[in-house]
DNA sequence: ATCCCGACCGAGCGCTCACTCGGGAATTTT
DNA sequence: AAAATTCCCGAGTGAGCGCTCGGTCGGGAT
């Protein structure tokens, strides 16, 4: 892996544990193996070092949805829609450094005042909506959904994943340990079933 | 007002827009009025201002739980829980900066290392989610909320709000115009009812 | 009239930070 | 092989930080 590569996923890691502004240059320097001046050869300044970590971070993300969603086939809308939420949970797992990158304020800040960020920040949500979205949609049609605003409802679950997720990684509570539950009341605001939903 | 309140109100505002790092004794000075000196004087460090803040936020979020929620009488589960519900919407309105301080990472990353600070986060996620689970064992006698578990529904409806209100914070989407939206969505949570829930 | 106390001030200290710079090593180009 | 370019290094710089400290000032007690 290239020097480039390596600084890269270390300013992943500590800026996902250690926030941005608590994350120095110097520490980057020390756990990638990179002197400071090497990392200011490679990298603008520090924004820049933030900024292509949560690019490389964006690839990664949209990588395994297009993989698990879009290069998939389901037989009905609502199973397209757990397999959303699915992905969801895979990541927080597999690419959880990645991810809460995204769920440090950081990001949101910079976003406001730099376009490249908010451009990248607004991709990544829009590839979980959009595909959300979808999933409502083609349930509506087949019916494995019930009569719901696609867009707004993509919202309110996704908001409900993203509230949770933070709770684990915030260390307030196991949210993974909610998992079936979780999927349960995502069902029941898609449907109206009078069933007990089966999980 | 005093000066030591108004350093504090100020330095609420100052950490829940530009986070702990990011907001520096001396601008806190600038904009209260006081001079850095007296901040020293009336707060051991910068640490205790933070918590100090967080603490008056406390006082004023559970102050409004107990208003608007321990000291009233609902006539089922339901519009218990859907007060609390309500509550949290009007605190992300009316106390949206002391609101925001528990939004940011600061307090997660010094609970982990400061009592005082993981027992006030924890007392203000128990105020909530205890008014919530007993609004839902509530329910479930008078038949106003289906057979649930209570204290893992009161979590996940928790974590939806939160998700969602962040979105607001972070200006990823206007989540106060999904608020009837939001409601029917926890209350299909709530029911396993047909007919459409009524808002 | 004197004393004392606590609120308040702001210059200054030591330190960490992001970033620079001059030079060496490695690699590519000519 | 020489030249040019790229990669890498780490000591150095100045700005900004949290915090200290010597001191001013007004009012209540003696």
């Amino acid at each position: 892996m290239s020097l480039k590569q390596n600084i890269l996923e270390t300013a992943t890691q500590l800026f996902a544990t250690n926030g941005f502004k608590n994350t120095s240059i110097s520490l980057i320097s020390k756990h990638s193996g990179a002197a400071e001046g090497t990392i200011f050869h490679h990298f603008k300044n520090k924004e820049d070092v933030f900024l292509c970590a949560l690019n490389r971070a964006k690839g990664l993300i949209i990588n395994e949805v297009d993989e698990q969603i879009n290069n998939r086939q389901f037989d009905t809308g609502l199973e397209m829609v757990e397999a959303v939420i699915n992905v969801y949970f895979y990541l927080s797992e597999e690419w959880g450094q990645e991810l809460s990158l995204l769920h440090r304020s950081h990001p949101y800040e910079l976003a406001s005042v730099n376009n490249a960020c908010r451009t990248t920040v607004e991709t990544i949500y829009n590839c979980f909506l959009s595909a959300m979205s979808e999933g409502i949609v083609i349930g509506k049609e087949d019916g494995s959904i019930a009569d719901v605003a696609a867009s707004k409802t993509a919202v309110i679950i996704f908001g409900m994943l993203n509230g949770l997720l933070r709770f684990d990684v915030e260390n307030i509570f196991p949210v993974h340990s909610l998992y079936f539950d979780i999927l349960q009341a995502c069902k029941k605001i898609l449907t109206n079933s009078c069933d007990e939903v089966q999980v």
